[in-house]
DNA sequence: GTTAGCACTCTTGGGGACAGAGTGCTAAGG
DNA sequence: CCTTAGCACTCTGTCCCCAAGAGTGCTAAC
């Protein structure tokens, strides 16, 4: 279900005549198109030839006084407000559903086995780019209790060893760590067999809460464990990727360098979109998010963000969607993001899955 | 060393008169500092005040027949050649060496030693973004013949697996494999501890060329481990990071979108730079390319390149340097992108060296 | 060889004219 | 009462001109 905002006391959407929703969907659908001004001729011309444009015309001065439409100036064509963008989402728009090879040829490219984690989030931007000529965006699955599944310690050096740590959800983490004197890796092996009885699915709380453990090394590895979990949970909140940039950055809307600035910041320093995803309510699956509306999205100003919440909510997910210009072919993009984001969740829930062993 | 240049038969550097030499000095530095047109005035009154403005224009004229300045227009100011800020490089700068206090800082940064590679790499993009006012770009270091460390294998569900490799130059990949019927954790850490005894330091193809595999799941297992390997080749010779695009694109050089849309290109799409750097020759350590010079490369018109090889011929390395207009501050630049790979090739040694198991 | 003086060139920014696009209004028509 | 043809109006974008400013190249004097 797409929910256009996430803002409580949305407006009421004006009601609107039928001929009004027609135009406005003109509007909105020829400016997705050309980024251009629509004019009252060229509604006539394309989408409704069965009126003048003097009527056209008059149904604007109505959409524009119901805040749906704006003029650049006195003599240009309109062009949707955000107001008028949000109208369309929600009331306007035929999703285009996917048809059946566009469907397994996503599903094929996710669940392509062999993928690293890493792969398979820029899979997914990838994927999300092309459609939307805009930029895909993702962030990595994050666990909200990350939990181990595995502990494997490799002696490099003297004093010098590597710890590899497996994640149920199937992150793989290695840090390089100094042993105490005497380490070889015999001593590791026998450390380490010992640990994984133990610690198998253990949070990192549970692994500080650890009881008695044998040796000395033990618990200087389950220290250190617990430390590289806190960096797994710090790094993965962090990590995001995207694909897309140069195509944004030729679009009308970002020829204005101070334009290209802020969305290649957004892009590359993704905490401000951060702290907005965080804000969204992960219930409500899919976000379209049109526009500056209150503090918090003045990073979107002139902006549209399609983001839906892949994963398992309370156990491991993260965002997937797309960012691009307020004039997002939404229509094309809300479907594929919910069955990307839909995939991306089924093949998490596979790796997460008790199924068997 | 410095090689301005990768191209053989650089003309030679024209000889000039002290003078001259001071006043390109005068010039390269005040354009790289302003990004303007420099004019003989400004560069009596800040650099060269023992003389008039009318003798350094006759000056102007001869670097300019030599081709070391250009004029953008009859009556503006001069800007530095390509040619003259190659003859900068290679003849006027006074590299500015680093303060024990930076060293110390660099040292301290890369050899953090819970480090995990990519963020190891992000480091030092982010350090020579800092100095460099502009791009930090680094590749993954390459091993030149990937040779195996330790095999970890774990069951995940019925028939799916999790593959884990790591190699000796400390990168850890895993994969998710499909598994013959009938396979738990039990004949999984079996195979693997037996693998591990004998494909410990093979590289790809001696692991291809190995005999008698004992049983059918390992057979199976060393081949996944093949095809990973040159999984593995795949992605790591094409693995790229980079830092400061935000900074870049708020240069004058890159307020036209045509030129913040080519370098937005070259770093996010690396691979037209990744053919020119396989070109240069790695003996030769730091390489410094300022613009287009014949068509390899043609990518770099405008721009300016610090490069150095970081890690060992022939075992593992990669790239580090800087990316930005052809107005860099070579004279922080270079020292500071030769210390970074020096030390980073120290870094790697370590983790090669055979030093003590 | 150096420099003061000066005419010259070229860019930049402001102001005015003009074509083009699209509107808003009015009045006529269904 | 809704629709539409007609038309005046407004605003942008472009071109051109002009003046100011910056920096040069040349010449002649030191």
């Amino acid at each position: 279900m797409a929910t256009p905002d996430a803002l409580p006391h949305d407006r009421l959407p004006p009601d609107l005549s039928a001929r009004k929703r027609l135009i406005l969907k003109a509007i909105v659908e020829a400016y997705i198109g050309s980024a251009t001004p629509v004019g009252s001729g060229q509604v006539v011309r394309e989408y409704v030839p069965d009126v003048s444009s003097a009527t056209v015309r008059n149904e604007m001065v109505g959409l524009e006084e119901a805040g749906l439409l704006t003029q650049p100036h006195t003599s240009a064509g309109r062009v949707p407000s955000e107001g008028g963008f949000r109208y369309f989402v929600r009331q306007l728009m035929e999703e285009r559903a996917l048809t059946r090879a566009e469907q397994s040829t996503i599903r094929r490219q996710l669940f392509a086995v062999q993928l690293a984690r890493e792969e398979w989030l820029d899979v997914a931007t990838t994927l999300l780019a092309r459609v939307a000529r805009a930029a895909g965006i993702i962030s990595a699955p994050v666990a909200v209790q990350c939990r181990v599944k595995h502990v494997e310690l490799l002696a490099i050096q003297e004093r010098l060893g590597l710890l590899v740590l497996v994640l149920q959800e199937g992150t793989v983490k290695q840090q390089l760590i100094e042993l105490p004197e005497d380490t070889d890796q015999t001593d590791l092996s026998a450390a380490s067999s010992h640990l994984n009885e133990r610690i198998h699915g253990l949070s990192r709380s549970e692994l500080e809460a650890l009881g008695e453990p044998i040796s000395d090394l033990e618990a200087f590895i389950a220290a250190r464990l617990v430390s590289l979990m806190a960096q797994i949970d710090e790094h993965q909140r962090k990590e995001f990727h995207h694909t897309g940039l140069v195509e944004l950055l030729e679009l009308p809307e970002f020829q204005h360098p101070a334009q290209a600035q802020r969305i290649v910041r957004l892009l590359e320093q993704p905490e401000e979109l951060f702290g907005l995803l965080e804000t969204l309510p992960w219930s409500e699956g899919m976000h379209v998010l049109i526009g500056a509306r209150g503090p918090r999205t003045a990073i979107l100003e002139d902006l549209g963000l399609v983001v839906s919440y892949y994963g398992v909510e309370s156990v491991a997910g993260g965002f997937v969607g797309v960012l691009g210009p307020m004039r997002l072919p939404y229509a094309e993009i809300v479907p594929v993001v919910r069955y990307v984001s839909q995939v991306m969740t089924e093949s998490l829930d596979d790796l997460l899955s008790p199924g068997a062993k």
